[in-house]
RNA sequence: GCCUCAGUGGCUCAGGGGUAGAGCGAUGCCUUGGUAAGGCAUAGGCCGGGGGUUCAAAUCCCCCCUGAGGCUCCA
């Protein structure tokens, strides 16, 4: 429900037509003249439904609170559907308007409502004090008054405990060996003190030309210049053929839904007020905000038996859409426009989607190797599941080989009842939520999946959502985070296969750029991303140059390199030149970059000929 | 969304009611060179946007936008 107080001198109003939903009133309704008002314009939503008398509660609390600070002598309810594009239906709304008003009048609020459904001219004059206009979200979350404070109530709360090798202890008794998870642990607990600083991946991200913010689009949009577009690119390409090959089906959905689709709309109200919305003229529709919804679709549609089972449905969500708070955004780590690879597993039962979550640690774990980042763990689960699965949980969490943090929720809140996530730690200590695993329990009934089981019965299965390596911004992050870790001690790199610029050839005057330009070829014609700087500049800056843009080798070439024979090439992450032949340079490279996708450079060889972003 | 702080050339920042500044970068010229900044010159600014105060506003005041930190949140 949104609500907006107006503290007016008078509120004036007079009934016009009737509209299809109009109310019936009497005569004495139609029109009213109410002074020292605290006019209440509200509209009714359709999540609103899911509880009415809550709604009722928290609407009769906010403006009971506000009435008392302004003074006002009456309340004054007017139903004002354009405070919201997503309305619940007309009966709902009268019946809550209904409500509030009864339940002012009992408070012992001398109050007035307008009548619903009517066309009518009204005048309202603000008084213009700071507290005249104010704007109000009501939800359906309970809440209780405590000491004259509005206090969401209170959850039971989670347990916490740390799972290594079989045991399990209290996360006080734990002995913290590792840093990183030490941090995790702090930060999950609510005990870690920030610092107040910059995460250094911001400036990275701009400073490195991958990307950058985009003021013209709304906040947590960014605008990707080629060399982020090209680590993006490898980076999606990296999952597919992580997920394809391990049987996962690729498929691309819609990025928008229709919230007249009931399970959709259910779905989706889960989200609550962080969804992008939009009306056209006849659809209230929303932007997805994970890749679920298609998912879902393209699976109930699908005919499915368990001799398919499990099977997997992956999709790289460009994008997905997220209306976080505008404080919240930050940088690659928290956007609201954002590329999630997303993996939907079917199962056949519980057991089946455990043995499935196996298998997708293992794969979880693999990308931590593949991208040089480290994970820590957190596993959660439902009380209920955990007390009938504990062997597995254990099993599940000593697959990680070290110590993993274990949160017991006491009862369900989501559509999952078990899941792990893995977090990269930022330079600050903060984790990174990357890859996640989660078994869903809910959403197989919900979207009207089912398989036919041996039996010949129409069966809700169980679905896993993961996502590999989380999101492909969050994996950018992690990276550049690494790297501003690394630098106390070593050369700030990305790993061999993403860094745009494998190669750096350095000619020292103008009549070793076609000898330059020959090495440049041969190493591209073996899919290696070289480029040359023929700026006028001398070797030394060139070189200072290179180290800016993080090139992993550099050869210089001048008069000795004319002659056939061995190259000098730089390496950064040692810092040493060594003599080498092409094809020996050749072959490391190659074994750096192993199993991994390739893509060409996207920016003009010659650096001189580069448009600087 | 709330509280605090910030926004001056592409970048990093100085200035603080009365000619708009520096370094880096860019461009041009000189230098044709051997491993982390060669020299000289030039261009580039509605001082985030809008209102107000003032003879005069980049500077003071108000609103908005954008960014940072914190709070909250991350299904």
């Amino acid at each position: 429900m949104r609500i907006l107080l107006i503290h007016s001198d008078y509120l004036k109003y007079k009934t016009k037509s009737k509209t299809r939903i109009a109310e019936k009133i009497e005569d004495d309704k139609k029109e009213g003249l109410y002074e020292n008002a605290l006019v209440v314009f509200t509209a009714v939503e359709k999540e609103d439904e899911t509880d009415m008398d809550t709604v009722v509660e928290n609407a009769v609390n906010e403006i009971e609170d506000v009435f008392g600070k302004v003074g006002a002598k009456v309340v004054a309810i007017y139903p004002y559907a354009h405070l919201s594009s997503s309305l619940s239906s007309p009966d709902a709304a009268k019946k809550i308007l209904t409500n509030m008003e009864s339940k002012l009048d009992e408070n012992g609020i001398n109050v007035k409502r307008v009548p619903f459904g009517w066309y009518k001219s009204f005048e309202v004059s603000c008084k213009g004090h700071p507290l005249s206009e104010l704007s109000r979200t009501i939800t359906t979350e309970k809440v209780v008054i405590e000491d004259n404070k509005v206090v969401v109530t209170p959850v039971a709360e989670s347990e916490f405990y740390i799972l290594h090798e079989g045991e399990i202890v209290g996360t006080d008794e734990f002995s913290y060996a590792e840093d990183d998870f030490k941090k995790l642990v702090e930060y999950e607990l609510g005990i870690m003190k920030s610092s107040g600083e910059e995460p250094p991946h911001v400036k990275l991200m701009r400073e490195k030309k991958l990307a950058d913010y985009e003021p013209s689009a709304d906040i947590g949009h960014l605008r990707w210049y080629p060399k982020g577009r090209l680590i993006r690119d490898l980076l999606s390409a990296y999952v597919y053929n992580l997920v394809t090959e391990r049987g996962a089906m690729p498929v691309e959905t819609p990025i928008m839904y229709d919230l007249a689709d009931d399970a959709i709309r259910v779905h989706a109200e889960k989200f609550g007020e962080r969804q992008y919305r939009m009306a056209t003229k006849n659809k209230e529709l929303m932007l997805r905000y994970a890749c679920c919804f298609g998912a879902f679709r393209v699976l109930s549609d699908s005919f499915l038996t368990w001799k398919n089972l499990p099977v997997g449905i992956y999709e790289l969500s460009t994008y997905s859409f997220r209306l976080e708070k505008k404080g919240e955004v930050v940088g690659l780590k928290r956007l609201r426009g954002f590329t999630m690879p997303d993996l939907h597993t079917v199962c056949v039962d519980i057991d089946q989607a455990m043995d499935e979550f196996d298998e997708q640690i293992t794969m979880c774990k693999q990308t931590g190797v593949d991208l040089d980042v480290n994970y820590e763990v957190i596993m959660r689960a439902t009380k209920e599941f955990f007390d009938e699965n504990k062997d597995w949980v254990y099993s599940a969490a000593n697959k990680i080989g070290k110590p993993v943090l274990l949160e017991i929720l006491p009862e369900r809140k989501h559509y999952w009842v078990a899941k792990m996530d893995f977090a990269a730690i930022d330079y600050l200590g903060r984790p990174i939520e990357n890859p996640t695993i989660q078994i869903d329990v809910e959403s197989g009934e919900r979207f009207g999946i089912t398989f036919i089981n041996s039996e010949e019965e129409e069966i809700n299965p169980i679905i896993i959502h993961c996502s590999p390596t989380g999101s492909i911004e969050r994996v950018i992050c992690s990276l550049l985070e690494k790297s501003a870790v690394d630098k106390k001690d070593k050369p700030p790199m990305l790993p061999v296969w993403l860094i745009p610029t494998q190669v750096r050839i350095i000619p020292i005057a103008e009549r070793h750029i076609e000898k330059s330009e020959q090495v440049a070829q041969l190493l591209k014609n073996q899919n290696i991303r070289v480029d040359i700087d023929d700026r006028h500049e001398t070797v030394g800056k060139k070189i200072r140059n290179a180290g800016g843009e993080w090139a992993p080798y550099v050869i210089v070439i001048g008069d000795r390199e004319l002659e056939e024979g061995p190259l000098t090439v730089n390496i950064r992450e040692t810092n040493e030149k060594l003599s080498m032949k092409i094809d020996e340079l050749v072959l490391k490279i190659h074994n750096e970059t192993k199993d991994m996708p390739f893509r060409k450079l996207p920016l003009p060889v010659k650096l001189a000929n580069r448009v600087s972003f």
